[in-house]
DNA sequence: CAATTATTTTAATCTGGATTAAAATAATCC
DNA sequence: GGATTATTTTAATCCAGATTAAAATAATTG
């Protein structure tokens, strides 16, 4: 049996494929592109998509489980690692930024999440909402030990979220500005959860 | 001539059909919504829209060119009314978002820019620049008179539209978050403008 | 109120891109 | 190398939703 080796290639284009498609939905917007324009990527015709996914409902679906899954994995990393709130957050924004303009990216943004049939949105939301609790209760652990302003983190948590998920729409893959992204806007963001204690000694 | 009641009843018609037009789009995707969609938020039948517009794509159009001219009138009175930097970014926070969760909005996230046929694309990705970099004179001048701290404003820029026109995507017109949105957000996005001159007399 | 204009509807089309079927090529295995 | 399986292609369908045409209703005007 090929199994082994088969299933590594076969994983290798569908992870292929799930890049190309993220970055396609990112630059055209997700009605701009079809599965040509994926396939394209690839250097394939379209219905050779449909060898490794049911349809395209099914393409969005896995690159929302895998953009998803990038994320978590990027907080939970920053949580293993990391000390205080502050510490942990500057790390999940190190991580995840990384991840988008590194080579395990492109993340897609979740733009069409509302397209998706039920189960799978509902999946994919269940799996947003985790992540934002998750980080939620970072910042107020944050709070508590004394490494972050206090705030509303709902609030604070949404801002945050929005800046990173938009990333995608202005960052197009530009080496020099992604070394910026990944040297400047974690600062960027934790500076706004700095709190005046940490501030004063800065 | 009726022209005079005419036009009034005209315009009225054609902005209450480019708000549902947003509210459709922000909360079921671009793709995930029909111009019958459109129309049952106004309780009409999808072919009346083509009474006030050519087609989908010019819908989607004058959307984003409303979007723009929300997001620039917010800013343009903040200029007016405010005094430093900092001042002036607090003012247009607020202005915005009570656009998006005022009588006026909501206003439609760009997501579907790369679909629009290409002069409007351009003229749409125009004022969006034009935007930004307003604003990042905004807060290039408070960086000089001393109400910023010092930043990248380019990317500071980039975080801060991000955060805000993120907001539909969790902001679905409860009025309580609403007015939390109206309350806190801006003090949020401020937080991570202010330097610590500022804070230290805070 | 008749006439004109503005707005909406009903009933067809029309179409691009998704999807499917069948055949062709490429890889792998014994 | 011949057989088997994996991957891709070419050539048709297929269909939801956009669009158009013609007719109906509502508003306005003199």
């Amino acid at each position: 049996m090929a199994s082994k080796a088969k299933e590594t290639r076969f994983q290798l284009q569908k992870g292929r494929m799930l890049r190309a498609a993220a970055q396609c939905f990112n630059q055209k917007g997700y009605s701009g592109t079809s599965l040509r324009d994926v396939a394209a990527v690839l250097g394939l015709t379209d219905p050779a998509l449909y060898y490794y996914v049911r349809n395209k409902e099914e393409l969005v679906y896995l690159c929302y489980l895998r953009a998803a899954a990038l994320g978590h994995e990027a907080l939970e990393r920053a949580k293993d690692e990391g000390s205080n709130g502050m510490d942990i957050a500057l790390r999940y924004f190190r991580h995840h930024i990384e991840m988008m303009v590194g080579e395990r990216g492109p993340i897609a943004i979740m733009s069409e999440i509302p397209s998706l049939k039920p189960d799978h949105r509902n999946e994919v939301l269940a799996l947003s909402r985790r992540h934002s609790l998750n980080f939620e209760a970072v910042l107020e652990a944050g709070i508590l030990d004394g490494s972050l302003e206090d705030c509303n983190v709902r609030m604070t948590g949404n801002a945050i979220m929005g800046s990173i998920n938009w990333i995608p729409k202005w960052y197009h893959g530009d080496p020099s500005m992604g070394r910026q992204l990944l040297e400047e806007f974690p600062q960027i963001l934790a500076r706004g959860l700095q709190c005046s204690v940490s501030l004063a000694d800065a």
